[in-house]
DNA sequence: GTTGTAAGATAGTGCCGGTATCCACGTTGT
DNA sequence: ACAACGTGGATACCGGCACTATCTTACAAC
């Protein structure tokens, strides 16, 4: 297929898929001649994995283009590069993290026996600095127990979501599938979380008239 | 306290306070004097929260202007804020869901007993949206049972989340915890989702040696 | 009084994710 | 054969966003 046809196809605009192209996010198509380029349905999928993250995932382009490296390398295992595309997808930017709340994370992944995370892995930094954010001036605070629930929680999840994928097909199948997985089901759970607050919310304060209204006492 | 020592105290640039007034997310000081206004712990706290908004829910300053304007709101009960809020920091732009969705959506919303969700949330919009990308051309689907185990998991979560809160402080002191706690909290599960992943994957697809390196060969 | 700094307003900056335009040429319908 | 269209490829441009810098005026503390 030509270019017009995989922009159509994927439903992107023309001009973002050659965007894509020069930057190097999208492998360039077969060339058939001085002014034709063949493109292929692999083509097509890794541009679906691409809008998925950038769109549903806020990845930004700089990311997606070491995301895009790391699929089409194939000295590196799938884990590996599951682990480069967690660091890379992570929301937030690179910060540090005070050595307290490091021993307070490692202490939970301890706790939950998760000993295969690596010590560099950007989550665990990140969630250090979350850590030492909530124990910082405001009001809430993050104790090691309830850190403990959340994790129990996100294991479950995270041994469901393990086991659920296909690891019967192919290599770049599988990565496609894990990535874009990873991403769209992380944001389904937190809406299902929301969608929780708001129905237990709702529940707890005292209900308000069917017809949709809330009343205007506070709680 | 002066605008200066607010900034500081906050550890937020002059200019962006100065910038935050302007856009009415803070509200004035009282001002003392044709060039002087005076602010308190208020204003301290209500900063702390914008930031966190800001810098860990990667709410835009547009939404952020919303969110005050419903904590400042006096006649607003606190669920009512709630959900506003809620509509506010959910990720991504408004879009159209198709009803095929909805109905996916409604049905495990049903299926939780969460009678207590407005028709018109845009978390249900959203999902509903997912859940029909989720079942579009892509690898992935959407069925009800693994939506339902999902929003198994949520509810349990949101339900504990629920609980926790400090439901004996006054209004705005509630209503500050719940809103960082929700989309801090968010950000805490899903870190710890994906180092469960990281953990569990890794256990799944064989150990890699234990200095850190991975196996060259494709899981 | 002098100096330092506050408040308030206005204009400018840097980045990011595209989008538009242009060109030279191959393909295609007739 | 020939003209019109659309292609790959390159370069320049744009709009939005979150700040940031500057400038003015005036008061407060010394």
């Amino acid at each position: 297929m030509l270019v017009s046809e995989l922009a159509e196809r994927a439903d992107v605009p023309l001009a973002t898929v050659k965007y894509y192209l020069r930057e190097g996010l999208l492998p360039a198509g077969e060339t058939t001649g001085p002014r034709r380029a063949e493109y292929d349905e692999c083509h097509l999928r890794r541009l679906r994995v691409l809008r998925m993250l950038r769109e549903v995932g806020g990845v930004s382009v700089t990311n997606l283009r070491l995301v895009a490296d790391a699929l089409d390398d194939e000295t590196r295992s799938v884990h590996d590069v599951m682990t480069l595309v967690a660091d890379v997808i992570a929301p937030g930017p690179t910060i540090e993290a005070d050595p307290e709340s490091l021993d307070v994370v490692d202490e939970v992944l301890g706790a939950m026996g998760w000993d295969g995370v690596r010590p560099q892995s950007m989550d665990r930094l990140r969630l250090a600095a979350l850590v030492s954010l909530l124990n910082g001036p405001g009001p809430l605070g993050a104790s090691i127990e309830v850190l403990t629930y959340y994790a129990g929680l996100a294991d479950q999840l995270a041994r469901a979501e393990v086991a659920l994928v296909d690891h019967t097909v192919e290599r770049s199948e599988l990565l496609e599938q894990m990535v874009t997985g990873s991403v769209v089901y992380g944001q389904v759970f937190e809406l299902l979380r929301q969608l929780g607050h708001e129905h237990h919310h709702q529940v707890r304060t005292g209900a308000p008239q069917p017809d949709g209204t809330v009343p205007t006492a506070h709680a």
